[in-house]
DNA sequence: GTCTATATACCGATAGAC
DNA sequence: GTCTATCGGTATATAGAC
């Protein structure tokens, strides 16, 4: 669909449009997607605000690709702990599972995290049940007979999973596994209330 | 500097200021602080744009009017923790005391957590040393020699404590002490690692 | 203190030439 | 695929009457 063309420079053996959504991104984690408009992005990419449009059909398009596979990992956690029973061993399992996706889409899960009022707002057409999921999961790790306790041992498991978007900032050094072990550890020890290990 | 004036029907015993101020929290917190215009906020108020302006010299004043106490919290803890011995004891102590300044500011704290971007970028004019007072708090807690896990464990319990900021939304029940002593709870072992009740 | 009216600027999006 | 030019809308902020 689209043609890898003349050798041009663009970017490193991407195209134009993998350009576009790579800038949008680095922008709208350090400005905001509201407070960054298209003609920075334009800018950025060095071309103009008009041939952006002829990539991406709107401002929303292009947040969608760069919020989609997250937002995708999240709903799919959703759907499947649907079917998983609650204990203490498949509860450590989701959260890895839930935890390494949070990785491996770190830089959307930034934005996502640290912008998330205007980009639920932005998009609630496209994700209309994007909140429900985010609820299963929260009412899924709370247990079968919720309690205030095990709720917000819940949204503090899921909250402590989220240090993994920032990790880089605050401990640059870290390799992944090194920070999956520790969060995933923080998590099941805040569900739990005391350490199993 | 504001006179108490004849005892005109703008709020239950407050002024129009602080109506205003009270209004533009609420939009924010719902809406967003740059989705949400001055004319929407003058208009659940009862008066014009232009009638704001004399109470608010822009955008970014009214802003500050309901930030301020949350900033101030967080930089007096900041300054406080410089003089104190770090212990178990000592973390277990500030961790309490900025839970409880985290769960009285808590609506302008949800607030903050939740359009982070957008008001670090409208008011880093204000509060130029903002983020170093949260880094000052972060690497005390993660005590005098400093590792990739215990910097890790130190922003997973700050992020711990911010759930205060929601907990009215997943436990609608649960008072006040009960929020603090779980999430404290919750928070000491995240940075201890293992209960140690 | 509140109003109407307006200045100024930028935004997202489109039209149409090349 | 990229450009120049522009439309329609809305935003913050101000001037000046009452």
């Amino acid at each position: 669909m689209q043609s890898r063309s003349t050798g041009t420079t663009v970017s490193a053996g991407s195209s134009t449009k993998d350009a576009i959504r790579d800038a949008a991104l680095e922008l709208f984690r350090a400005k905001g997607f509201e407070q960054t408009s298209l003609r920075e992005v334009a800018d950025v990419v060095g071309i103009t605000k008009a041939s952006l449009y002829y990539h991406y059909a709107s401002k929303q398009d292009l947040l969608g690709a760069i919020i989609d596979p997250i937002i995708e990992h999240m709903r799919s956690m959703a759907a499947e702990v649907d079917g998983i029973r609650w204990s203490g061993a498949s509860v450590r399992t989701v959260l890895r599972d839930y935890l390494r996706g949070i990785v491996r889409h770190r830089h959307a899960g930034a934005l996502l995290l640290r912008d998330t009022v205007a980009i639920i707002n932005a998009l609630n057409d496209r994700y209309p049940d994007w909140v429900d999921s985010t609820e299963q999961l929260r009412g899924w790790l709370a247990g079968p007979v919720p309690t205030d306790e095990s709720k917000l041992r819940a949204v503090a498991a899921l909250e402590v999973i989220t240090v993994a978007l920032v990790s880089t900032e605050y401990a640059p050094g870290a390799p992944d596994e090194l920070v999956e072990g520790i969060l995933l550890d923080c998590a099941v020890t805040v569900l739990d209330g005391f350490a199993d290990r």
